[in-house]
DNA sequence: CGCCATCTACGAATTCCTTAGTTGATGATC
DNA sequence: GATCATCAACTAAGGAATTCGTAGATGGCG
C-alpha cells in the first residue's frame, strides 16, 4: 500500500539513458563521466542506478573484459511515445490537438515550424511513414 | 542526499489538482467521490494528499461550516507549461519543434489539425494574445 | 441537551528513489 | 607471481510519495 513502481522513466533513469541513446553503448565509468560535468555523481551512485533499470528491463549489456557495457533497450521514440501519451492524457485531456494548441499560444511554435509541420505530414502521407531523417532516432534493439 | 522535492505534480497530485479544475472548487468528500469510479481511494487519503498539497502551496480552501473547500492555486495552463518544458528539455532536446514532429510522425496530429494551429498563430499574432475560447482554462486565482 | 455523523489533524506503515560506501573479484603492471 | 587499480555486487541511509487508521473537534438532529 505504498507507492507503486513508477511506470515512467525517473530523474536518474532519464539522465543515463539520454547518454546511452546518444552513445549507442557506454560503460558505467563513460556515463558517469558524461555525467560528471552537469552532475558530479559518484561512479558507485551511477552503478546502483543502472543496475536497477537493467532489472526492470531498461537496458541490456554485455562484457567486454572486466567491464558490462550497457545499451538501451528502449527506444527514445519509445519513450517519448510513453512520455508524451501520459502527459496528453492527464493534462491535455487526451487531445494532442490540445497540446499543440497549447504550445502555439505559449508561443514555441513559430509559423515556420508549423509550416514543416504540414511538410511532414504532407510527405509521409503514403504508406511509408517513419522513414525520415530528421532526428536519427530508431536505435531500438 | 536523497530524493529531492519533485518540482511537477505527482499522480496523485495531479488527480486532484484535475478535479478542482474542473469544478473550481471542491471539499475533500467531493474530491474523494469524483476519484471513486477510477482510483477507489479512502476518504484519509486524498485528505493527507491535499494536505500536503497545501503544504505546497498548490491549494487554498476557505473554511464552509465544519468543512473545508480547496480551490487550484496553480493554473492548469500553468501546470501544462511547467510540464511540457520539463519534457521537451528531457527528452527533446529542448526543442518543441522537435516534439511536434513526434506527434506528426506517431500520426496524433492531422492536416486539419495544422491548419487550425496555423489559424491560431495567424490570428492571435498581435498583442493581444491568451484571449481565445478554444479550450476554456485560465482560472487561476 | 445528548448522540451521531462527518470533518480535520496527526502519524504509522510501506515502498520507492537517490546517493554513496564497502567488499570481493578480476585484470593489468612490473 | 605479487601488487595495484578498476569493476560489479551488496549494503546502507535517508527523504519522498502513497496509502489509510485512529483520535479529537464540531455541527446537526431528535
Amino acid at each position: 500500500m505504498a507507492r507503486p513502481t513508477s511506470p515512467q522513466l525517473t530523474d536518474a533513469e532519464q539522465r543515463i539513458m539520454t547518454v546511452l541513446w546518444e552513445r549507442g553503448e557506454a560503460s558505467v565509468r563513460d556515463i558517469t563521466d558524461a555525467l560528471s560535468a552537469e552532475h558530479g555523481l559518484a561512479y558507485t551512485t551511477v552503478l546502483t542506478t543502472i543496475r536497477i533499470m537493467t532489472d526492470k528491463g531498461y537496458v541490456g549489456y554485455r562484457k567486454s573484459g572486466r567491464a558490462h557495457i550497457y545499451a538501451a533497450l528502449l527506444s527514445r521514440d519509445g519513450a517519448r511515445n510513453q512520455a508524451l501519451g501520459s502527459l496528453v492524457r492527464t493534462l491535455f485531456g487526451g487531445s494532442a490537438q490540445s497540446l499543440a494548441q497549447h504550445l502555439v499560444r505559449a508561443e514555441k511554435l513559430t509559423l515556420d515550424d508549423i509550416e514543416a509541420l504540414r511538410a511532414a505530414v504532407l510527405e509521409g502521407d503514403g504508406t511509408d511513414r517513419a522513414s525520415r531523417d530528421e532526428d536519427p532516432d530508431g536505435e531500438a534493439r
